[in-house]
DNA sequence: CTTGGCACTCGGGACGCAAGAGTGCCAGGG
DNA sequence: CCCTGGCACTCTTGCGTCCCGAGTGCCAAG
């Protein structure tokens, strides 16, 4: 049904309006692209797209103007993902390693894809719930409040402040914090849940109480924050010019990180590079923009996502190309700290 | 040199240009505000403003709109801040007691301030270098090295790894840390530098290598960090129109952390409320921004600052009204945590 | 199936015009 | 001396007109 030239006018289509964010004409196409055929033939081409709805023309005697749907079509069927140089990757590399934290990597990651692909950077904490615990800290504050550090081999900490049912001794403290840490040191945070239960038999009767107190707030620091921060950059890499209702729409839903959540969410959370085009998202006032979103972690699983976004006339060889490496070379980091 | 009334007349141009974003001319000044003069007596002011300063008009036969030097008399002379209304401040107070983390407190208060400024809002984290060691503890990662983690009594909470030169000891591990929390709870981060000069007496000597090694670490981190985080929000609040020159440069200094430092940074660190306007701002690309900021902090010290930052034609009353408030809540709750 | 030719359609820039808003100035009155 | 009404003047803005060019669709011929 779509012969090898009419995908190759699609993709010619795609690449011109790309890169100059004008209608495409059937001349400038044989012009800037070696098909060795008139620009009649391009344009009977052309009319059969527009029929299938690849492709459309903003107003009658102008150039066509890829459609959702056409986009579609050329991150499925055609030039793939861009390779990064060796050179370009040795870059990514050395300016991720020099983090010293995992804000800092995050915070490097958000730059560095926002430069690499100019488009808006989207990039979200590795899961708390998927990685395991380092280590328990327990520190008081006053007699009937403790501060909770809860450190994670990510390199995550987080932390909570703990209201006690009665006082609590330092004897009590040093006691809890050798139980916590013996048994949920190396455990999964989704393990901790069961482990937790079968702790208060370990504790003094007396301690119970305070005890259960710390163990409900470990249990909702896990489940609370499943909703994880998302961070993004390069907010200055939209240009107006792109967005028919203004950037205005699209910076309020860049600033929900509800919105944000479900935007990552959708795409499937495979390993491999998903990209979601204009209306494809679900949420409302994205739906004249991509997404190009990847799973990273740190070893074989995936601890988070991260992605940019941008208009729907963007650059996918490059941005799918600049995404997987990114986030290849954040999980690596995130290995080794 | 200046009236009564042309300081009146100033006034209504100021708040008339900043609700209807045009330039006011002399009919619907009389007609708004109840002065008791005709349309060209004011005209007459006008003119005085004009020529000192205060006002241009766009082109011949347009309003007047206030220049730099306007709203500073403005701000300087004239209303004042405008007080919150008790519903609002318990709103408020209500909003940000539900913080459960020096993270959320912060990221709460962004939009907070985004919100009821409708401008962007911008927080500064409480300063490291002002706030006291509550606590620190160590971590082995491998036995060559150490995860620090650094807890403040502002709540925060600093990570970094020590690599090293030595193998360490789980004992040697624990002496370590006992003598750094005997030696440094409780003091303030300015003191520890002098503090920590004196401790390598009371380690073993053939652990002084390795505690030297952490002891580097944590004056860097007090060095290093002074250069503090600054979040950013509410910049879907910008609004195309306001700004000449596209938003582009707008949103790309708020991109840059540096810029952010100091912005803040050249609004004196008084207690009060600063207000800068316009060129008053030395940062390229915010030159047709103002900037109202006031530090905060626990008690009496500040220990950071916050604002907002908006067009020039801005509202200042309910900007610093707002400032303020916030400023002050936010300091209650970090001084209760 | 491809190609050149041709008539057709529209968007966008250039131009001119009229309306309206707002001003500056001046002469008269309290 | 300050305020006021009147008046001529200046620009901006919106609207209608016109023209040009890009790009198309269709057709008949190769």
């Amino acid at each position: 049904m779509l012969d090898d030239r009419k995908l190759a006018v699609l993709r010619a289509i795609v690449e011109d309006y790309v890169s100059t964010n004008e209608p495409v004409g059937s001349k400038s196409i044989v012009d800037r692209h070696n098909l060795d055929v008139s620009p009649a033939t391009i344009r009977n081409d052309m009319a059969v797209l527009e029929e299938q709805g690849f492709i459309v023309q903003p107003h009658t005697s102008a150039g066509r103007v890829p459609t959702d749907k056409g986009y579609r079509l050329f991150v499925d069927r055609l030039p793939g993902v861009k390779p990064f140089s060796a050179a370009e990757r040795r870059a990514i590399e050395t300016f991720l390693a020099g983090a010293y934290d995992l804000d800092d990597v995050v915070m490097r990651t958000v730059r560095l894809l926002a430069q690499l692909t100019r488009q808006v950077a989207v990039v979200q904490y590795p899961s708390l719930t998927r990685s395991a615990v380092r280590h328990i800290e327990l520190v008081p504050l006053t007699d009937r409040r403790l501060l909770l550090v809860l450190i994670t081999d990510t390199g995550r900490v987080e932390q909570r402040s703990v209201d006690l049912p009665s006082r609590i001794s330092e004897d009590a403290i040093t006691q809890l914090r050798a139980v916590l840490n013996a048994c949920l040191d190396g455990r999964r945070l989704t393990e901790v849940a069961s482990v937790v239960a079968d702790l208060p038999e370990r504790i003094t009767p007396g301690e119970r109480a305070n005890a259960a107190a710390v163990f409900s707030v470990i249990l909702e620091s896990l489940v609370e924050r499943h909703e994880e921060r998302i961070v993004v950059g390069g907010a200055a890499n939209l240009t107006p010019a792109d967005f028919s209702r203004g950037l205005h729409e699209v910076l309020e839903a860049l600033e929900e990180q509800v919105v944000l959540m479900r935007l990552l969410g959708e795409s499937g959370d495979e390993a491999s590079v998903t990209v979601r085009i204009g209306a494809e998202n679900q949420v409302q006032g994205l739906r004249s923009t991509s997404v190009v979103a990847v799973g990273y972690g740190s070893g074989d699983q995936a601890l988070a996502k991260l992605g940019v976004l941008g208009p729907t006339r963007m650059d996918y060889p490059t941005a799918m190309g600049a995404v997987r490496a990114v986030a290849r070379y954040v999980g690596q980091i995130l290995a080794e700290s």
